[in-house]
DNA sequence: CGGTTCCTTGACCAGTTTCAATGCCCGTGG
DNA sequence: CCACGGGCATTGAAACTGGTCAAGGAACCG
């Protein structure tokens, strides 16, 4: 993953609901999430919340920030976090390499986006949730992080909600018929997907 | 805007319903729309429609096709369209102003993308619509595009409606309580927004 | 003109939200 | 060791927003 030396200046780490970085700052570097969840959000007005990107082991926090520009969004831990400060360098005297990373984190970032649209715009709770149980399961086991059909997910329902543009209330009894269809098993923290292609199809992933 | 010489190799243009690019498709080329908008959007199995970026004149269109990536969605004309093929150098031929604007477009496009999921998962019908025309305006007004408070406005009311995840049916509706409240005048592809201010409060835009 | 495409309206229905209350789990302190 | 408190999960009932189906009308184009 990590294929050339950003190297990481050191390491910090972070309690759940501590901000990583907080609106409109000058962030001074990306953070490489080592081990723990974080997310970036949108607050509205009169509270009403919404998630806008989960950063998981392994994964890059923010390339954009890379382009010197202020955080347009707070990040924040959803559990204890442990990443890995890399320093931002000034943009002349990046490596191709490093170019070619970031630019492929953000791409990424780009096409994520675009499937949460979808999402949000288009599918209904059922198909919302099962997206997103598919999307962390398939990114935990890109770095390792299943174990058979198993990997944690250590999201509340209200963070579950946030991400999905539900209510927390609504999650709630979705995910109990997704457990009583046999869809998933999810408890203590903790994913099953006993059929993960019944679950992308339910999740109307098939071109993905 | 175009503050470097990004060759304009030549002059194509596309019909309604044409497609700039199609999915997959390795494209050869980013575009400068000249005139005339132009949308990406991604299709489900069963027909379900999602435009997930909005292409307007003066804007670039697709700048992370400039990694020499696959068309992850397709690229289709709304209108009578008018654009510049901007043939893509390879990328260690390229200048550092180029690269900074192709990233700058690239970090808008996820700036775009994140307010419009908070649109989407937690904004109702109003909320989104009234987003919508107010970026629609001030995207015009930022080429010069605006006269007064007017601006053209092609998009049919499906397309508003992919556009923001609602029917055509409810748009309709939604527009209708619009007029009638005098937030906007809408009629024959043309917008007139009597109170700018008003109109993004109703879209929660203060923040923005 | 004739045929599309787009807009409009009505009646009914479904998915989701809201409000409110209860219970569970777990860490802390007496 | 047990009581307390806070965060989180669960459940029910009622209300509402937006969706679906269906039909009619207006505008536009060759």
């Amino acid at each position: 993953m990590l294929d050339f030396a950003l190297a990481p200046e050191d390491r910090v780490h972070f309690r759940p609901h501590q901000y990583l970085v907080r609106e409109a700052e000058l962030p001074q570097a990306v953070f490489r999430i080592e081990e723990g969840w974080a997310c970036r959000f949108r607050l509205m007005n009169d509270g009403r919340r919404q998630i806008t990107g989960l950063f998981l082991p392994g994964e890059l926090c923010e390339p954009q920030w890379a382009a010197g520009q202020r955080a347009a969004q707070p990040v924040v831990a959803l559990t204890n976090v442990r990443a890995s400060r890399i320093d931002i360098m000034a943009r002349n005297e990046r490596s191709p390499e490093q170019r070619r990373y970031l630019w492929k984190a953000l791409t990424a970032a780009v096409e994520w986006q675009a499937d949460w649209l979808v999402t949000l715009g288009r599918k209904n709770a059922l198909e919302r949730i099962a997206h997103l149980l598919c999307d962390i399961y398939d990114r935990m086991s890109r770095c390792g992080l299943t174990y058979g059909q198993q990997c944690a997910m250590p999201l509340t329902q209200m963070d579950l909600a946030d991400l999905t543009g539900l209510t927390p209330v609504h999650v709630n009894r979705t995910l109990q018929g997704m457990r009583s269809d046999g869809l998933i098993e999810l408890q203590s923290r903790w994913l099953r997907i006993p059929d993960l292609p019944a679950l992308r199809r339910a999740a109307c992933l098939m071109t993905n």
